[in-house]
DNA sequence: TATAGGCATTGCGGAGCGATCTT
DNA sequence: AAGATCGCTCCGCAATGCCT
C-alpha cells in the first residue's frame, strides 16, 4: 500500500491575527511525508521562496514562487501515483484551500488518476474531497470517532496516542519565523515536516485503515463512501444486494418531509431495559451478558420488513402457531412461512464472525490483524442493523421492525431476572442476587457464608449461563464474561468494578469505570484523577479512611495552592472541556464554553470551530459561572485568579461524594480546611441527618484564589 | 446531510411566595 | 398603606456525554 500525507501551514500572512484565506495569503510551505519511501526521501518539504541557507536539509525543495511550487506538487502526486493521500483536518482546511489556490494562479490540480481534478464538495457543515483512482482520507474525523480524547488538535492526539512530541509555533510567531534564514527559520521547516510525519504515523502505528478495509470487503460499499459517511451506506447496500437476490425492491431515500415525519414519532421507539442497581458496595459480582442481542432476537423471531404483517387479511389461513407476536405489538409471521431477508443476513455474519475467529487462532501474526479486523467489522454491521431500521433517513425504516425487536430484548433481559432469582435462586450452596443490569447484561451478586473464591464463581457463572441458554430460542446466549471481587453502583450506567479476567490460565484483575465522572471529558484532570485514586482505594484497599485522606490532601492542595510552583501544570488540571455543538447563536441557555468562545471573538484571537471541544477554566468573580468560564491559556498569560471555592466544591467534591456517602462520609468531612482541622475530623457512620439540621458553615476565606498576585 | 434510546448531572432562569423597601 | 423590589426555594429545561 502506498500512502502519502501532505500539509501545508498556509495560515501565513493571514490579513489580522484568525485564520488565513486563500484570497489573500498564499501557500508557503508544503510538507510531505511517505510510505513507502520517494527513491531515498521518507519526507519532503516544499518552500515558496529562494533560500540560501546552511540549515536547510536535503529533503527541503525551494522555489521561486507559489505558482512553481504547486505546480511541482500536482506533478510529483502524479509521479509518486500513491493510493492514498492523507492529511489532518484536510477535508475542512488543506485541501479546499489549494484547490482555491490553484484556481487563483491558474494552474489545473489535476492529481487523478484519469488526470481529473481535485475535488471539493462542501456538504452542510462538512467537506467531501475526491480524487478519482485515489482514496483521501482526512485523520481528524477517524481520529475522533475511534478515540475518545479531551481535545483533537494534532499535539494533543500525537502526544496522548503515539507519545510523541510535536513541535509547534505559535500563529502570530509564523511571520517572524518565515522572514527568517537562520536557526528560526529551519524550526518553521521541522514544524511543517513534522506535522506531515506524525499524521502518517497516526494512520499507520494505529492501523486506522485497516477497519475501513474490512469494512469496506465485508458490507460491499466503496472504501471511500465508509470513510466519508456513516453506517447508512453499508447496511444498504448489504440490504440492497440480498433484497435483488429474492427479486424484491427497496423503496428510495425518504424526502426530507418524510423523514422529518418519521423524527416526530421517534419517542415511539423504545429501547433497552435497565435494572436499578442496588447502590453501593458489593462483593463477588459476577458479570453476563447476551452475545449480540438485537441480532439474536431478529434471528430467532424471524423479524424481517418483508415478515411483518401489516394488513390481517395476509395471514388468513395461518395457523396461529407460525404468528409471532412482539410485546411492542404488531405481527410477523415466523420462518416456516416465509423466512426474512435481514435474519439471514445477520445469520450469515454471525456465521461468518464466529468462522472469522475459529481461523484467528491458528492465523500468523499479520492474518491475525487482518481477521481481527474482519471480525470487527462483522460485529459493526450486526449491530447497525437494529439502529437502520430505527433511523428516519432510512430507505428501509420500519418502527414496527424496531420496536418488536428492542420490546423483546426488555422482555428477555426482566425474564431472565426472574429465572435466576426467581427459579435458580441457589447454585451449589451460593445465592444468586441480579443487582445490576443494562440491556443485554446481567450482574449477579454470589453469597455463601465461605467467601467466594474466583475459580468457584466463574463455575457458578457458566452454570448460569448455561441454564438461562438452554431455555432460550437458538441463536441467543447468555455468556459468562467476568467476576468483579468487589464492586460499587452508584446510579444506572454509572459503575466501578476491580474486575477479574482469565487469560492464559491466570486471573488478571483491573479497575473498570462507567459512567463517572472519571471517564466523563467534561470534568477536569484532578476530578478523574481524585475519583481514580478513590475507586482504588476503596476497591482494593477497602479502607474508607485512606480514600477520605486522599481526597482531604487534594482538597488541601488547591486551597494552598498559592504556595506551590509550577502554576501552569496546576492549571492544566484544571481545565474543563465541553464540545462546540452548534452555531453560538442557537443555543437557548448560555453556556461556559460559549462564552469563552465569545470572549476569544472579541480578542480576535484563533476561534474554535463547531465539532471542537472548548477548552476552559473557572475563574473568580461574582457574577454568573458562566461568565467566569475563560481560555486558559490567556489565563496563564494574565495571571488571572482561579475560582479555587468553585473546584472544591463543584469540581472535586461532589463526584467523590457520591462514592462516599455510601459508606456514611458527609460532604464536609470531605471539605477539608487544615485551617479548621479540629471541627471536621473525620467520624465514621456519620447520622445523615447531622446536614439537615445544620446550618452550613462558613469556610473561612482566607485564601480564595488560586494566584495571588 | 448523524444507526438507536436510556440515563445522570449541572446550571440557568422562571414561578411562587413572603419579607422588606419605596413612594 | 399599597405597590415595587429583593431574596429565597423549587422545578423545568437545555446541554453534554456517557452506557449498551
Amino acid at each position: 500500500m502506498v500512502c502519502r500525507y501532505m500539509k501545508l501551514p498556509g495560515n501565513l500572512r493571514a490579513a489580522e491575527g484568525g485564520m488565513p484565506s486563500p484570497d489573500k495569503s498564499p501557500i508557503i510551505m508544503i510538507s510531505l511525508a511517505f510510505e513507502p519511501s520517494l527513491k531515498e526521501y521518507k519526507t519532503m518539504v516544499l518552500v515558496s521562496k529562494e533560500v540560501d541557507s546552511e540549515y536547510i536539509e536535503e529533503d527541503v525543495i525551494t522555489f521561486s514562487s507559489e505558482d512553481e511550487m504547486l505546480r511541482f506538487f500536482f506533478d510529483l502526486i502524479k509521479k509518486y501515483d500513491p493510493d492514498v493521500i492523507i492529511g489532518y483536518n484536510s477535508n475542512e482546511f488543506d485541501f479546499p484551500y489549494i484547490v482555491e489556490r490553484a484556481k487563483i494562479l491558474n494552474i489545473d490540480p489535476n492529481i487523478g488518476r484519469d488526470n481529473r481534478f481535485l475535488y471539493v464538495k462542501k456538504i452542510a457543515n462538512r467537506t467531501q474531497v475526491s480524487v478519482t483512482g485515489r482514496i483521501v482520507v482526512d485523520m481528524l474525523p477517524l481520529i475522533r470517532r475511534g478515540f475518545s480524547l479531551k481535545q483533537y488538535d494534532l499535539r494533543t492526539v500525537a502526544a496522548q496516542l503515539l507519545n510523541l512530541e510535536k513541535v509547534d509555533i505559535a500563529p502570530k510567531e509564523m511571520e517572524e519565523y518565515w522572514n527568517s534564514d537562520g536557526e528560526k527559520f529551519k524550526k518553521f521547516i521541522d514544524y511543517a515536516r513534522r506535522d506531515s510525519e506524525l499524521a502518517l504515523k497516526l494512520l499507520l502505528d494505529l492501523k486506522i485503515l485497516d477497519k475501513y478495509i474490512a469494512l469496506s470487503k465485508v458490507s460491499g460499499a466503496l472504501l471511500q463512501d465508509i470513510l466519508d459517511g456513516g453506517q447508512t451506506g453499508m447496511v444498504e447496500n448489504l440490504l440492497l444486494r440480498e433484497f435483488k437476490k429474492h427479486n424484491r425492491l427497496i423503496p428510495p431515500k425518504p424526502a426530507s418531509k418524510e423523514s422529518e415525519e418519521r423524527y416526530e414519532h421517534r419517542d415511539e421507539l423504545k429501547g433497552g431495559a435497565v435494572i436499578e442497581p442496588k447502590r453501593g458496595l458489593l462483593e463477588n459480582v459476577v458479570i453476563l451478558d447476551y452475545k449480540s442481542l438485537y441480532p439474536t432476537i431478529t434471528i430467532s423471531h424471524n423479524l424481517c420488513y418483508t415478515t411483518v404483517v401489516t394488513n390481517d387479511k395476509e395471514i388468513i389461513g395461518i395457523p396461529i402457531k407460525e404468528i409471532i407476536k412482539p410485546p411492542s405489538g404488531g405481527k410477523f409471521v415466523s420462518a416456516n412461512i416465509f423466512r426474512g431477508i435481514v435474519p439471514k443476513i445477520l445469520e450469515d455474519l454471525l456465521n461468518r464472525r464466529m468462522e472469522t475467529k475459529k481461523k484467528m487462532k491458528t492465523a500468523t501474526e499479520e492474518e491475525y490483524r487482518i481477521l481481527d479486523a474482519i471480525q470487527l467489522a462483522l460485529k459493526i454491521l450486526l449491530n447497525s442493523i437494529y439502529g437502520y431500521s430505527g433511523y428516519a433517513r432510512a430507505r428501509l425504516y420500519s418502527l414496527t421492525l424496531a420496536n418488536a425487536i428492542t420490546s423483546f430484548g426488555r422482555e428477555n433481559l426482566l425474564n431472565t431476572q426472574k429465572l435466576i432469582e426467581d427459579e435458580i435462586k441457589n447454585i451449589d450452596g451460593f445465592d444468586l442476587e441480579v443487582v445490576a443490569g443494562d440491556t443485554d447484561s446481567v450482574f449477579i451478586k454470589l453469597s455463601n457464608q465461605n467467601g467466594v473464591s474466583l475459580d468457584k464463581a466463574e463455575i457458578i457463572g457458566k452454570s448460569i449461563s448455561e441454564i438461562v441458554t438452554k431455555k432460550l430460542p437458538k441463536p441467543m446466549e447468555l455468556e459468562f464474561e467476568a467476576t468483579a471481587k468487589r464492586a460499587i453502583f452508584i446510579a444506572k450506567k454509572r459503575y466501578a468494578l476491580w474486575k477479574y479476567e482469565k487469560k492464559n490460565d491466570d486471573w488478571i484483575d483491573k479497575i473498570e469505570v462507567k459512567g463517572m465522572e472519571t471517564i466523563r471529558r467534561d470534568w477536569c484532570e484532578l476530578t478523574s484523577k481524585t475519583l481514580n485514586k478513590v475507586l482504588e482505594i476503596v476497591l482494593k484497599e477497602g479502607s474508607v479512611e485512606n480514600a477520605i485522606k486522599h481526597v482531604q490532601e487534594v482538597v488541601n492542595s488547591i486551597r494552598n495552592i498559592e504556595v506551590q510552583k509550577d502554576k501552569d501544570n496546576i492549571i492544566e488540571d484544571l481545565i474543563i472541556t465541553r464540545k462546540y455543538t452548534k452555531k453560538a447563536d442557537s443555543y437557548k441557555n448560555k453556556q461556559p464554553h460559549i462564552t469563552v468562545v465569545e470572549k476569544l471573538k472579541k480578542r480576535g484571537a484563533p476561534l474554535p470551530s463547531i465539532g471542537d471541544r472548548v477548552p476552559y477554566v473557572i475563574i473568580e468573580g461574582n457574577n454568573l459561572l458562566v461568565e467566569r468560564a475563560e481560555d486558559p491559556s490567556y489565563v496563564k498569560e494574565n495571571k488571572i485568579p482561579l475560582d479555587v471555592d468553585y473546584y472544591i466544591k463543584k469540581q472535586i467534591l461532589p463526584p467523590v461524594e457520591r462514592i462516599l456517602k455510601e459508606f456514611g462520609v458527609e460532604f464536609e468531612v470531605l471539605n477539608y480546611d487544615e485551617s479548621q482541622k479540629s471541627i471536621f475530623e473525620f467520624k465514621p457512620h456519620i447520622n445523615k441527618n447531622i446536614r439537615k439540621n445544620s446550618k452550613p458553615k462558613k469556610t473561612k476565606k482566607r485564601q480564595k484564589s488560586l494566584f495571588d498576585y
